[in-house]
DNA sequence: ATTCGAAATCGAGTCCTACTCATCTTAGTT
DNA sequence: AACTAAGATGAGTAGGACTCGATTTCGAAT
């Protein structure tokens, strides 16, 4: 995830002091979103990162855009969790646990993916997944090869359904055990 | 729906100007916010039912307490419709079809929804779904006796998951045909 | 090393809006 | 007609998002 740190070539470098406080805004943002809700006010991210509130609105215009950019923030990292799962665990198991994360980190993060949906800004789950399109993909070819999982299900048919559960599971505040319990009746169906 | 016009037995009747502010407010909201999105300030609501601020506060003591009856009248009007519309069928496998029809009365009904959705309102489907739980254990039962669904599966499962698909239906304007696979995959499972 | 301009930081102050409450008004009862 | 409590009023309070001119810091060029 180097893209901050990308030096936009022909113009000035960004300042090594600017790099380090969005670093730290960013950090500090996450920290007191996951603690107060998203509702904690921008004067404490501020203290929390050390730095004056003028300079979290230098890097961050609006609120939402803070909001989207600690969730952009989690989602590149999920997308390394992703793709070392899909490394290191072979068998077809791991798309199951590969949703119930995903679910989990929702989960964990739920009150910033909330303010954001209050504040208009329109970052669904379901677009946000999309960026996990690539990794969901290897995972599902993954699962039909190992047979555990239909031959007609399609990778753009799983990540709505996904999102569906995980905005729910976000909305509601399913806790871990309905959580999975939901993942347990979507894959093996609701029939007899 | 003449919830809000029903007098306490026992206690004092609900006075006739509360009554017809309550009204009168319920309807300038669900103009404004349309019109203006969510954002709107509380004085515009309150200017347009021809009430002073305070009036707005004493019915709907916070702003999301205000923006939640919005919505929830018309989720209300639009899970009433879908429920006569099982009553009067009532065949013996309605659950399949039970489910179907929510979401598609959602899905015809979505345009009303995203105006409010887009400006930030958090359309609670599973809120409103709470209510049609009498009808969704009738059929439950039926379609458990009828061997057609696992036995271990509960109304308070099966609700959140329709809410789930039903919400994600609406935002990211799944159309009829996809809802329906997305209704086979929940039914059938994931797995081959 | 020193200079210097641009970039970045600072934070008190502005504006806006959700919400309160002491006071006045009115519906409905006796 | 008098009474009383529910209801209405709206200026005031609180708190948070965002601004902007003064100030500091970076880093490039001499």
């Amino acid at each position: 995830m180097s893209r901050d740190g990308m030096v936009p070539k022909g113009e000035r470098p960004v300042r090594a002091d600017a790099r380090r406080n969005r670093a730290r805004i960013l950090e500090a943002a996450e920290a007191v979103f996951a603690e107060h809700g998203a509702s904690a006010a921008t004067d404490a991210v501020a203290a929390r990162a050390g730095v004056a509130i003028g300079t979290v609105f230098r890097h961050f215009p609006t609120k939402p855009d803070l909001l989207k950019a600690v969730v952009m923030n989690l989602l590149d990292r999920l997308i390394d969790e992703a793709d070392t799962m899909v490394r290191e665990q072979g068998d077809g198991a791991a798309l199951f646990e590969f949703c119930a994360l995903v679910m989990s980190v929702g989960a964990t993060h739920r009150t910033v993916f909330e303010r954001l949906a209050e504040t208009g800004v329109q970052v669904r789950v379901g677009d946000a997944l999309e960026r996990l399109r690539p990794s969901v993909d290897v995972l599902l070819d993954r699962a039909r090869d190992g047979g555990v999982v239909r031959e007609d299900l399609r990778t753009d048919e799983l990540i709505p359904l996904l999102a569906a559960l995980c905005q729910e599971a976000i909305a509601a505040d399913w806790d871990e055990r309905f959580r999975r319990r939901a993942l347990d009746l979507l894959f093996d169906g609701l029939r007899s």
